[in-house]
DNA sequence: ATTATTTTTTAGGCATGTCTAAAAATAGTG
DNA sequence: CACTATTTTTAGACATGCCTAAAAAATAAT
């Protein structure tokens, strides 16, 4: 059985190994845990013991297989339970991240396997992220682009947004932003990267921090 | 914010006092908690220092007003999320123990009382007992009797069971008792306090073990 | 190739929650 | 009222997960 920290780890280091095909070094994911990497150096030892992860001195860590496992079936009953929180008890998208954080821990995979058939084997949550079924398969349909990267004049709809803080959420609801919206890209500018967008005939500025974090699909 | 340990103590010390008027010994509290005696020292210490409980050096300790109503909350917690369970997930009454002994520490008062309205505010668990509202009320409406206290001839209907092992609950499921069932007590013997009941027709003698766990209303 | 910088690990410490063994306090008995 | 038995607390230890400060290794720069 892993401690809540243990799956938090498996859960940061898989996140990471999305991004880069290389080991993750100590830093970057003292840096995602916001602890220190002396900590980090700690864990990832007591996680290799465990055979969850791959590790050598210096040479930063990798998920074995059984690891990248474990860490899929953690992210599963997240989203499951973000999908219940929002479609069942009227919580807001923006609201159910913090909650989900500690659902994810409960340990039953008869519980999650009821929950999912209850929820009806949803296939995204509810900021668009992909649900692995109970095998940890899932599609990765998330053809999408940020918005950063998406070229003027181009428009589509929203997908996804990138799991943030409660501050990023509050904003997106501000302007009304959610699934679903279609978003144009009027004018991009290099000397800030900021984005000038048109949302339902309003022009919007972002900056580049928000753009990178609002992912649309193209036609 | 509280510990799962520290919110399991509560528990603890509220179920013991539900049972005696006196302060909790040191030792009661250990052997409910499956623990050591210097273990609950430590932690009433703690817990005092919190002003959760009153504790006097070989006194014992007794829940605070505040230590009560925190108690009271987890408790609320998880009974609704049994009544989650059973109701909505398809389990059994006899699974859902240790996963809602899980959702119990969840930390969002919000989460509870939308969980609450989703259930339509349901008045008891599924094992009889009742569920407090949002401020903590709740009626004792168990007028039940063990049926190791039920007198010769008497019948009722079973209303509650104690929170037991999965072993006890396999028993019940072994014989068909549930919420609703008949039991008429035709014989009590005194040189073991076994009892002779009679359900659907068929005679079968529970030890004090068993008879002291289920609870029926007579009449 | 040597020095400087950055990254990573080690060493030692702290808080939580548990344990065993021993000491202290309380309760029970004649 | 002493003496014993039981209960409770203390002392010291261990595992987990985190920290700071210092040492060691790897990487970058001159
Ligand atoms: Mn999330
Ligand atoms: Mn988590
Ligand atoms: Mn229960
Ligand atoms: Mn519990």
């Amino acid at each position: 059985m892993l401690t809540q920290s243990e799956e938090n780890y498996l859960k940061a280091i898989y996140s990471l190994s999305e991004d880069q095909k290389e080991a993750i070094s100590t830093n970057l994911l003292a840096e995602k845990m916001s602890t220190k990497p002396s900590s980090v150096t700690d864990m990832v030892k007591k996680l290799s013991v465990k055979k969850l992860i791959s590790y050598q001195k210096y040479q930063g860590c990798e998920l074995t297989v059984v690891g990248k496992k474990r860490a899929i079936q953690i992210i599963r009953k997240h989203r499951l339970w973000e999908v219940f929180l929002v479609n069942n008890l009227n919580f807001g998208w923006d609201e159910v991240h913090e909650i989900a954080e500690q659902l994810e821990h409960i340990h039953s995979s008869k519980l999650t396997d009821h929950l999912e058939e209850y929820l009806g084997f949803p296939k995204v949550d509810p900021h668009g992220d992909p649900i692995p079924n109970k095998n940890g398969v899932f599609e990765k349909i998330n053809k999408s682009i940020a918005l950063s990267d998406v070229d003027t004049a181009v428009k589509g709809i929203v997908v996804g947004v990138e799991d943030g803080s409660s501050g990023f959420f509050q904003f997106l609801k501000r302007y009304e932003i959610g699934l679903g919206t279609e978003i144009k890209v009027v004018e991009k500018f290099n000397f800030d990267l900021s984005v000038l967008v048109l949302i339902d005939g309003k022009e919007i500025s972002f900056s580049s921090v928000v753009a990178n974090k609002i992912f649309i699909q193209i036609k």
